[in-house]
DNA sequence: TATAATT
């Protein structure tokens, strides 16, 4: 079996960069994906649909979507354009949104898609669910009707034996209602479990219930009574949590000053030999440009566009996200098809944010077997036809 | 003893 998400996870966040430890940990997790096709590893990752009561007048007047999604897990960084590129790449979209957080502006981590065409929807659903973005892996599923009765159906529970499993807290929530997603929170380092974590329903008197139920109780053969209540809402933090997260995350990847400094030394010297350019870290590149003035390729005001060659004719977008999603930031990807045919020609763009992140997808997805072609990956040049 | 799931 392939790498699980969380290493590949701590690696980047460890920010081990000397390209061979997580270039490899990142293509094995990519491989995992397109082998496999992306298929959420969350708990309950089926869509959220009520199945009890779809009718109109039992859900109360309104009919469940089929074109609206929504969309978990999605990384910190990644903006409202970014997402609508992302799933504008299957169809048409109605209408797009990130939900930040009302005073400070941050993502919450989810957002929602709203198709023209139920089919794209439904395409989305197969093709973008358990994608790879940088450290998380996404989530898509139908989005029910917003209404009070599922709001605030979230609970928090401590005091858990170390050693139940996430299946056996479903198991012991299950009774109480329909679970939406379940976490156990566990210690970094050790992966040992801390004892406590969520457990999400799909309506709140559920929730409700389970803690009439279940707070207090001792789990059958515990010894420690468990506490069950409703979580606190992540976007109420203090202002020096708030402060603290952003100084930690998600652009912090990297360890102390002295290690920056080795890590760049390093990437300038594979940069150098690989491109003979310097990173953005370098104090002769600044946005792309040299203090030479001269243009380093691939920049392209927006971030850097990156040329990908040797796709097969029935590439599609979802397959350059899935190839370099786990990169980076990754902006806008583009399939180049001919007009008549609407078959790929063969090669495609992506277009990364951060150069350092470009620089080591390149790196590392450059000879890449695809199927059973070799990839061509490469900074986009400015070449001008020859006669 | 705290993760980013209803605009």
């Amino acid at each position: 079996m392939a790498v699980r998400l969380c290493d590949v996870a701590s690696l980047l966040r460890s920010g081990s960069w000397a390209a061979e430890p997580w270039t490899g940990q990142v293509i094995a997790a990519m491989e995992t994906q397109l082998s496999n096709g992306p298929s959420c590893n969350n708990t309950s990752n089926g869509p959220n649909q009520m199945n009890s009561c779809s009718s109109p007048v039992e859900s109360g007047g309104m009919e469940d979507s089929k074109t609206n999604l929504i969309v978990n897990y999605l990384p910190q960084n990644m903006t409202q354009e970014e997402l609508k590129s992302l799933f504008g790449s299957i169809g048409e979209i109605e209408s797009c949104k990130l939900v930040r957080d009302k005073i400070t502006g941050q993502s919450l981590g989810y957002g929602f898609v709203n198709y023209v065409d139920p089919k794209d929807a439904e395409k989305a659903i197969n093709t973008l669910n358990g994608l790879r973005l940088q450290t998380k892996t996404i989530k898509v599923s139908y989005a029910r009707p917003s209404s009070a009765s599922i709001r605030d159906a979230n609970l928090y529970v401590s005091g858990l034996p170390k050693t139940m499993t996430q299946k056996e807290l479903e198991q012991l929530f299950s009774q109480y209602g329909r679970i939406i997603t379940s976490r156990i929170l566990v210690d970094q380092v050790t992966g040992v479990s801390r004892g406590v974590g969520f457990i999400r329903f799909d309506r709140r008197i559920e929730a409700e219930e389970a803690i009439k139920g279940l707070n207090g109780q001792k789990p059958s053969g515990a010894t420690e009574p468990i506490t069950v209540k409703f979580a606190n809402n992540p976007s109420q933090k203090t202002s020096q949590a708030l402060l603290s997260q952003l100084y930690q995350s998600p652009n912090r990847r990297y360890p102390g000053p002295l290690a920056q400094q080795a890590q760049r030394f390093r990437l300038d010297n594979l940069l150098n030999m690989a491109y003979g350019v310097k990173s953005r870290f370098s104090p002769m590149a600044i946005d792309g440009v040299t203090s030479l003035g001269i243009n380093i390729p691939g920049h392209a005001g927006t971030g850097w566009c990156i040329f990908v060659y040797n796709l097969a004719p029935d590439a599609d977008e979802s397959i350059l996200w899935q190839m370099f999603g786990p990169f980076g930031a990754v902006t806008n990807v583009k399939v180049i098809r001919d007009f008549n045919t609407n078959k790929c020609k063969g090669f495609g763009f992506v277009t990364m944010t951060n150069y350092d992140e470009a620089a080591m997808a390149i790196a590392s997805l450059n000879g890449y077997r695809l199927g059973d072609r070799v990839l061509q990956v490469s900074f986009k040049t400015n070449k001008t036809h020859k006669a």
